[in-house]
RNA sequence: GGAGAGGUGGCAGAGUGGUCGAAUGCGUCUGACUCGAAAUCAGAUUUACGAGCAAUCGUAACGGGGGUUCGAAUCCCUCCCUCUCCGCCA
């Protein structure tokens, strides 16, 4: 949510950026609500002065033992107009708030302006492999291993749900641990929270209303699967004010996310890229505005830092600014490299959301010298999806017989072993 | 799932129709006293929106929403949440 009082004072700002983001929020139609609204406001605040002076009065007279039946009803018909005046208000607030709801953040000044394929890519890091052998998908290495079977969990529950066995499921765990492991070394509190959240978390974070759409949600107990442990985590602090020496906040979590992907029939359909339900180990940050600018760039290197210990050549990409995320003004993305697509995909997404969720969510945290309440800034880093993760090893470290090799960073998550080989 | 209790300011805790935005205590901040500190004394101490250059003023908020009334923290309806006991349960 952007603050009405900057949008009125920088119209032409926010209709340029805003137009940029491909947004196709009436700007016209939200400043006329909000001047409504405030002249609403300014007319029934008189009336209700005058209400509230000559009630007093009357509670005076009535408490020195007046009689006052003769003035009962009096007031009656400015008390009326005003009811009248405070529904025409809440009228009309619903109307600016639900359009408000639909502004994405504006982005960064330094973001590229248009659409996916102005995305910037920024540096690529790590070799990439020189297979003397044609690579295969991770869904042939895995089906060959018996640590993959999309089958069995298709006869469960359907298309795009995965099931790892044996040390596939150990290697999800051990991926899983050593994330968090690092980002406890990186400062970040590990966290356990809901998977299931209610819809103000859910606009909270910037999912409602405009991706509703793609949440799983509950029938009977109006609640909703999380897309990513974002949700939960923004939420956490929702409606407080922050001690200064508390910030900066970071947390990790580990949870599973679950997506419709509502509208992708027919794209990556095989194997562990694009699933109903996956695993990811999340950060998140609570900081002071003029320091979120560099906690991203911090909370990208903490991200980065997962795929560089497991050895998995990526590159960082700056999102342009009609495909970063919703409520972020900037967002890297960090892609791995995948051997069998020979492309690189992503296997992480970093966003600087400044107050945009805590406007939403009220939170706030106070100066040291006191002075009034101010928002916090947010931001949300994947430290990493953990199936593409898997993938990515499976694949970068395959051998010609069909055997992988595990980094040296995870071997002692998987009790010393360093290479998986095909069950007889 | 059944029965009951309760949700008030940073916390504790009064307040059952009329100057109640809210007693009191604690906490916090400022000042006095002190070489300094403690103790003591005096004062201050919510937030949001709006008007104003500003001092300041107005309105709203006692879990959320609705109702009764000239007037609601207080009465009525409804939803949510928390706690206790019983049952069930990983």
């Amino acid at each position: 949510m952007l603050d009405p009082k900057y949008v009125r004072e920088h119209e032409t700002e926010v209709r340029q950026t805003l137009e940029n983001c491909k947004s196709k929020v009436n700007i016209s139609l939200y400043l006329d609500l909000d001047r409504r609204r405030r002249d609403l406001t300014i007319s029934v605040d008189k009336r209700k002065e005058r209400l509230n002076k000559a009630s007093e009065e009357m509670g005076r007279m009535k408490k020195e033992g007046q009689d006052i039946s003769a003035y009962r009803g009096k007031l009656q018909e400015l008390s009326d107009e005003i009811k009248q005046m405070d529904n025409e208000i809440s009228a009309v607030e619903k109307d600016f708030h639900e359009l408000e709801l639909q502004i994405c953040n504006l982005p960064d000044a330094n973001v590229p302006v248009g659409g996916e394929e102005s995305n910037k890519e920024l540096r690529k890091v790590g070799e990439l492999r020189q297979f003397d052998f044609k690579p295969k998908p991770h869904e042939e290495l895995g089906a060959a291993l018996g640590i993959l079977d999309f089958e069995k969990a298709a006869k469960v529950s359907g298309a795009r749900f995965f099931s790892l066995w044996g040390l596939g499921a150990k290697l999800e765990r051990a991926l899983t641990n050593f994330m968090l492991d690092l980002h406890e070394k990186q400062g970040y509190q590990e966290l356990v929270i809901p998977h299931l959240v209610n819809y103000q978390s859910m606009e909270m974070s910037g999912q409602f209303p405009k991706f509703i759409e793609q949440a799983f949600a509950t029938k009977e107990d109006n609640l909703y699967l999380i897309p990513t442990a974002e949700v939960s985590l923004a939420n956490l602090h929702r409606g407080e004010t922050l001690p200064i020496g508390s910030l900066p906040k970071k947390y990790a979590a580990y949870t599973p996310c679950y997506r419709r992907e509502a509208g992708t029939y027919g794209k990556d359909t095989k194997g562990l890229i694009r699933l109903h339900q996956f695993n990811k180990v999340e950060m998140f940050q609570f900081v002071e505005p003029e320091k979120s600018a560099e906690a991203l760039e911090l909370l990208v290197d903490n991200a980065e830092e997962v795929l560089k210990l497991l050895g998995l050549p990526y590159r960082v990409v700056v999102l342009a600014t009609g495909d970063k995320s919703f409520s972020s003004v900037k967002t890297y993305d960090l892609e791995v490299w995948v051997p069998s697509q020979n492309t690189y995909r992503e296997i992480s997404s970093c966003s600087n959301c400044t107050d945009f969720q805590s406007r939403r969510g009220a939170i706030k945290f106070k100066r040291e010298g006191g002075g009034k309440p101010e928002l916090v800034h947010t931001l949300n880093g994947s430290g990493l999806a953990v199936g593409r993760t898997w993938l990515a090893l499976l694949e970068n470290y395959q051998q010609a017989d069909g055997s992988v090799v595990i980094p040296e960073v995870l071997r002692p998550y998987l009790g010393g072993l360093d290479i998986i080989r095909p069950s007889k």
